[in-house]
RNA sequence: GGCGGGGUAGCCAAGUGGUAAGGCCGGGCUCUGCAAAAGCCCCAUGCGACGGUUCGAUUCCGUCCCCCGCCUCCA
């Protein structure tokens, strides 16, 4: 059995990934989740996607994923957004939520076992429990304006994941503002005193009125719904730094050890060239793009075959690329279905395919992985155009198809449910092959401009018609 | 300034101390009444630059150039 291997940004090495004693096969996998401000955009689904390879892959090496994605639903963009629009913070966040799970389902990503949100009242709870043990142990004080702060100096494993050094950082115009009342710029809020600004929104704490901080949320949730320590826990890069190393300050400070055995983080996606930003006109949601006309799939595809820790120039014309590299699978898919037919045996064809797994055990070598997979297309669709013994059985394609299945379940990128076909198009198809049959070529185009304006489209394969929808 | 990722054909992108996967585009051919689709074939004397080690380097070492990210709440 191959074990999977992937880079733990901890020890930026190459680790075989191993279930923790008494496990079985069994991994958890906490993964930060979108904050519902806005919808979410495509540099957020690179990382959703990413993760969404992980599981699959894991799952088809045998592996029971046990995954939690959270939802920040309180935080100063929240806050003020809700503000803005004169709502109240659940009103305002309830339809990115709503969007957020559809596009999960656009995407085809896998739904995790829960999605807690910061604001559900059992977190909001384990939240303030777990600033109390760091209270208690002297690993977060109150300061004058009332929020409580962690203690970094009370913690020197603080920078060991991000490899910063506290002592040697360049201090930011934006820390020295209004930090004031900390004992050390460093230090991060754990609950940040209700403020008039915060409207409605705060929880009654021992600390007073408030509401928690960002870091706190994830620490709490991910042990609470999976246990004092994760196997994996992903993320983008810029979360290593400050955000997954508060988290591990905060949980091996209440007790964990470790908190978390393999982090794994993906690099950030660029458009056309440039960094994604509002102001350069280059930032789409997922919608923006279901509304220029892309499908799901060929943006998951997009998404998915550049390895995770490179950096994706996420393009239209990457866009078009995908799509017609999806048209030349899909016809492979019912190519190789045709020549199965009924075959139910199967037989292993003389084809390297396992390599695709193989490819993704390193480390999600997903270029590898895809070339394996194209490689099979190449010399399988060579045997099928050969007429003598050197063609490929029904077997053998059943074979293949077996393989794809399994290909499929970590890609997920097969067709879309194909379009019934209205009964006018079938006798409109019906009354061409007559046309075809008799030779009347001017009947027979006539008849296929009169499909195409229906909205479907006629071509003629050697085994008589296709329509699809246009 | 510190830390990290990266520079491979028109574009995207693997990879190896021994002579460059795969995808898209492009070209050719096959199929075909036409069209479209599909299939097959072809497409990097070279892997940011310059040195060095080596029988041999894109791959190792050194120097340099460029791009991107993080440095306190952005995937």
């Amino acid at each position: 059995m191959a074990t999977v291997q992937i880079l733990n940004t901890l020890s930026r090495e190459l680790e075989s990934l191993e279930p923790r004693e008494g496990q079985g096969k069994t991994l958890s996998l906490y993964t930060c989740g979108p904050t519902v401000y806005a919808y979410a955009h495509i540099g957020n689904f690179r990382a959703y996607v990413f993760e969404d390879l992980l599981q699959r892959h894991l799952q088809e090496r045998g592996f029971t994923v046990r995954r939690v994605m959270n939802l920040t639903d309180v935080d100063d963009k929240t806050i003020r957004g809700a503000h803005d629009a004169g709502v109240a913070l659940a009103d305002y966040t309830r339809p990115f939520k709503e969007a957020f799970f559809q596009d999960l389902k656009t995407l085809r990503l896998l739904t995790a076992e829960a999605y807690p949100a910061a604001t559900d009242p059992e977190q909001i709870a384990l939240m303030i429990a777990m600033i109390g043990t760091l209270m208690e142990r002297g690993h977060a004080y109150q300061a004058e304006d009332g929020s409580i702060y962690f203690r970094i100096a009370s913690f020197p494993g603080y920078g060991k994941l991000g490899r910063v050094d506290l002592a040697n950082q360049r201090s930011s115009q934006r820390v020295a503002s209004d930090e004031y009342d900390k004992e050390a710029v460093a230090d991060f809020a754990l609950w940040k005193a209700w403020v008039p600004e915060d409207g409605a929104v705060g929880w009654e704490s021992p600390w007073g009125k408030g509401r928690p901080g960002w870091h706190i949320e994830c620490s709490a949730m991910a042990t609470g719904l999976l246990g004092e320590t994760i196997d994996i826990h992903c993320g983008g890069v810029d979360n290593i730094f400050p955000h997954h190393e508060a988290e591990i300050a905060q949980c091996e400070c209440v007790g964990a050890k470790p908190f978390v055995r393999y982090w794994m983080h993906c690099a950030h996606l660029m458009v056309e060239g440039s960094k994604m930003a509002k102001s350069a006109g280059n930032f789409f949601t997922l919608r923006d793009l279901l509304d220029k006309g892309w499908t799901g799939r060929e943006i998951r595809y997009a998404l998915i075959s550049v390895h995770y820790r490179g950096a994706l120039n996420f393009t239209m014309d990457g866009l078009a690329a995908a799509r017609a590299a999806l048209g030349r699978l899909d016809a492979w898919w019912e190519r190789l279905t045709e020549t199965a037919g009924s075959e139910m045996e199967e037989e292993t064809p003389d084809l390297t395919t396992e390599g695709f797994f193989a490819a993704l055990d390193d480390d999600l070598n997903i270029s590898s992985a895809l070339a394996v997979l194209f490689e099979t297309l190449r010399e399988s669709n060579r045997k099928m155009d050969q007429t003598d013994e050197g063609t490929l059985t029904p077997a053998q394609a059943r074979g293949l198809l077996n393989w794809l299945a399994r290909v499929d379940g970590v890609l997920a990128l097969e067709p879309e449910a194909t379009a019934t076909i209205p009964p006018e198009v079938e006798e409109l198809a019906t009354a061409r092959a007559a046309a075809r049959a008799a030779k009347e070529w001017k009947k027979s185009d006539e008849i296929r401009d009169q499909i195409a304006a229906l909205g479907w489209i006629v071509k003629d394969t050697k085994d008589g018609q296709k329509i699809t929808k246009s």
